[in-house]
DNA sequence: GAGCTTGCTGCAAGAGGTTGCATTAGCATC
DNA sequence: GATGCTAATGCAACCTCTTGCAGCAAGCTC
């Protein structure tokens, strides 16, 4: 009971928050982006474009693609979620993280994993250095886990 | 036109070193494969999938998408030739490089780097440690290049 | 609450790529 | 040169997005 008003209540909160930060900039609260935020509050780690979509029509049969899509441009654009490639380059989203992380994946069974500010450190002073800024959230590696290192036939 | 006739001598010679790597592997040389591999001998850098698509249909109308895409599997575990993924992760093809080499893609004009195996050194080896073994083909960065890092509205 | 502006939605079409399946055609053998 | 095994092709359908456009509706104003 007590939980439940918690995390109803701390919804609302969230809610209100984007609400304003859309109104803010001349842009729209609708019941379809309602219905993606309340979405992407109920997901962990790394959800698909596509996924998404899905779980908006769980609550709303009549989702079309095209509305998800924009809204998540959107929702990137004032920095409720970032989003990166998977492998076959799909998309990813995120709710906006604490720090942006690049991600390593493998090759052969999906697993994903975020990768450090040590990890990548010497590669964003290198192009630093050389002037390119990196985005971190479009960092991707690919290659094999540990688990699939010795057995496993490469896929993507 | 003696440099004709030796890019043409080079180029019927890496047809039949192809065609002897299939063989051996009881696959077989088709009429679609060679049209393929003549074009990507012509081709210089990083090449879409839908590029090489176009770029056949230029030999032959008739050119159909997926056995261009099948056929670039088995040119690539065959070894000639290598995918990345480019920004929006569409598939980028390399004739089999001397290096593998990772890439940095500005989002604001596309412009494509070649990752020099100092920049990736940090990466690879604290991947290394915890047993991850890095594809360096499909290493992707994003970022903001050095003429775009100031002004440019960052796209992808 | 009615009107108005303009952002948003839904639809249809299209791009890039993948997959299952029936048919075709390499190529090894005779 | 004909036969047969099986790999490869072409087709249709599908998946993941993306884009243009006409109509709809959020939300400001009076
Ligand atoms: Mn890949
Ligand atoms: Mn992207
Ligand atoms: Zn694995
Ligand atoms: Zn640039």
């Amino acid at each position: 009971m007590t939980v439940q008003r918690v995390s109803r209540s701390s919804r609302s909160t969230a809610f209100k928050e984007v609400r304003s930060r859309l109104r803010s900039r001349g842009l729209r609260w609708t019941p379809q982006r309602r219905a993606l935020i309340d979405v992407l509050s109920a997901t962990d780690g790394h959800v698909t474009g596509a996924e998404l979509v899905e779980l908006c029509r769980d609550r709303d049969p009549e989702t079309t693609p095209s509305t998800v899509y924009r809204t998540l441009e959107v929702l990137e654009e004032i920095g409720l979620v970032k989003h990166s490639h998977g492998r076959d380059g799909r998309q990813e989203f995120h709710i906006a993280p604490a720090s942006e992380h690049g991600h390593a994946i493998c090759e052969n069974c999906g697993e994903v994993r975020e990768l450090s500010e040590g990890d990548v450190a010497g590669l964003v002073g290198s192009l630093g250095k050389r002037g390119f800024a990196v985005d971190l959230s479009h960092l991707t590696v690919g290659g094999l886990c540990p688990r699939c290192g010795n057995s496993g036939v490469p896929l993507a």
